[in-house]
RNA sequence: GUGGAUGUAGCUCAACUGGCAGAGCGCUUGAUUGUGGUUCAAGUGGUUGGGGGUUCAAGUCCCCUCAUCCACCCCA
């Protein structure tokens, strides 16, 4: 006999319920409003990948390549990962459809579920929620600004308004290479004073000790050369532009000389949005430029920028903004359905043809079928789907031709011809 | 991967130095015929996360395990 189980979501995975899912859905819904006056169109990438792809993309020194890829061998042993991250799925479908081919510069959006196996905590999922954008094609400074100016409008169209833009240049493959020799230098006399990731990143990735929380590493790190000194001509220029013309288009930023980002294929503009109500996980979006990654994916050599949004993250600050929560909560409300109620068993199917009457007139409508239950008990039931209207047939309603609409948000309740009685509903929803 | 906290009814939580597992909310029904929200009454609720141990006796003490949360780490 089998024992009795109980199941339940897998670790780091929640189910999206009722009112977070209306969230969600908002969210969305507005990231396409937006980013389709920017000229970006929505697209969908398998949520599997071979595994080679991210190995090569996101790069092997990363933290994510490294260890919080969920990878399987399918039946053929290919090897296969559950995407954690969307960019190199999109640079992947650039090349697969010879999206070069097409106008440039290439603008496309997405939106899905992303897997890393991380021990979970506030704001940090294993199965987490991107809405990203990426612009390929084109390796100008004003296709920085103008990513940034959407993301920016996107998030004031949300409702928030006092966001922090952490803005720094990584700068290009050879200024970062050089730069990664100097701080090793300067970092090597002082290798017992770090922590042993950031020695081991000494070897492998020295740029990611400067985000280190550790405070005695950060104090080393105050007197080590900057990033942003090392920038080759071309890589300077650009930053600069980008940051007048940021300026002139009312974004306000913050230089974060720290700011490096953990995905190795960024290049020159990276930029960070944190917000301090969310706990330790406090990024709620990142992104830059990767003008290196399609070609370290076997494609030509084309510059692409784009932003991932932490939908989760996002989510839980918009139902913190009392303005959008409340939004929510009255579209919600519109759509409350009129509840039709047969009274006795042989009217049962007299309340689906009211119900389908309502829904035809694109009134939302639900029917309390179980009609061995007391009036009362129904009208309960009503009250608790936060109805504001009934419809009430019976025996005596068939007799006279008529129902009865009851508005419960009133308490009060009136008799109405049957023939066309939908119409008259929906002008008194509307009234 | 490391550390800390917490697991008792559908939910929020009680239960002394081990001594009969409880309350509120919810849910169901009723307070005479076909009218919700308030009130009143009755009813429904549990292998105390799981397993083992100590004890006359374990929700309580010990060990193991699982899960959740928080932090480190990582990043969205």
């Amino acid at each position: 006999m089998a024992a009795k189980r109980r199941f339940r979501t897998v670790k780091g995975m929640h189910d999206l319920l009722f009112g977070k899912a209306g969230a969600f859905a908002f969210v969305e819904e507005k990231a396409r409003e937006v980013f389709s006056l920017y000229g970006y169109d929505e697209v969908r990438t398998p949520v599997v990948e071979e595994t080679e792809l991210f190995v090569r993309g996101v790069g092997e020194a990363s933290e994510i390549v490294g260890k919080q890829m969920y990878t399987f061998d399918d039946k053929k042993g290919r090897s296969l990962t559950l995407r954690p991250e969307g960019t190199a799925p999109v640079a992947r479908a650039y090349l697969q459809n010879n999206w070069a081919s097409g106008p440039q510069p290439v603008k496309v959006f997405y939106m899905g579920p992303y897997f890393r196996y991380e021990r979970p905590q506030e704001g940090r999922y294993r199965q987490f929620h991107q809405i990203g954008a990426e612009l390929i094609g084109d390796p100008g400074p004003y296709s920085d600004v103008e990513l940034l100016v959407m993301l920016l409008r996107f998030l004031g169209e949300l409702g928030f308004e006092d966001l922090e833009v952490g803005l720094n240049s990584v700068g290009d493959a050879e200024c970062r290479q050089r730069y990664s020799q100097y701080l090793r230098e300067f970092l090597e006399p002082y290798r017992d004073d770090l922590g042993a990731d950031s020695r081991r990143r000494l070897e492998t990735n020295p740029l990611r000790i400067l985000d280190t929380k550790a405070p005695r590493e950060r104090e080393l790190l105050e007197g080590a050369p900057r990033l942003r000194d090392e920038l080759g001509g071309p890589a300077r220029d650009h930053f600069q532009v980008v940051c007048d013309e940021l300026g002139r288009f009312g974004v306000d930023f913050e230089i974060d000389d720290r700011l490096v980002r953990g995905l190795d294929y960024y290049t020159r503009t990276v930029f960070e949005i944190t917000s301090t109500a969310l706990g330790a996980q406090n990024a709620i979006l990142g992104g830059g430029r990767y003008d290196g990654l399609i070609a370290d994916l076997g494609g030509p050599s084309v510059p692409g920028i784009g932003f991932a949004i932490g939908q989760d993250r996002l989510v839980d600050l918009v139902l913190k903004i009392p303005g959008a929560r409340k939004r929510l909560n009255a579209e919600a409300h519109r759509r409350r359905p009129v509840c039709v109620i047969p009274i006795g068993g042989s009217y049962r199917r007299h309340g689906m043809e009211l119900a389908q009457e309502l829904r035809a007139a694109g009134i939302p409508a639900i029917c309390e079928f179980d009609s061995l239950r007391p009036l009362k008990a129904r009208l309960k039931q009503a009250a608790r789907h936060d109805c504001q209207w009934v419809v009430l047939f019976g025996e005596e309603e068939e007799k006279s031709q008529e129902v009865v609409l009851r508005n419960f948000y009133e308490g009060s309740q009136e008799t109405i011809p049957r023939d066309g009685f939908a119409a008259a509903v929906a002008a008194r929803i509307s009234a």
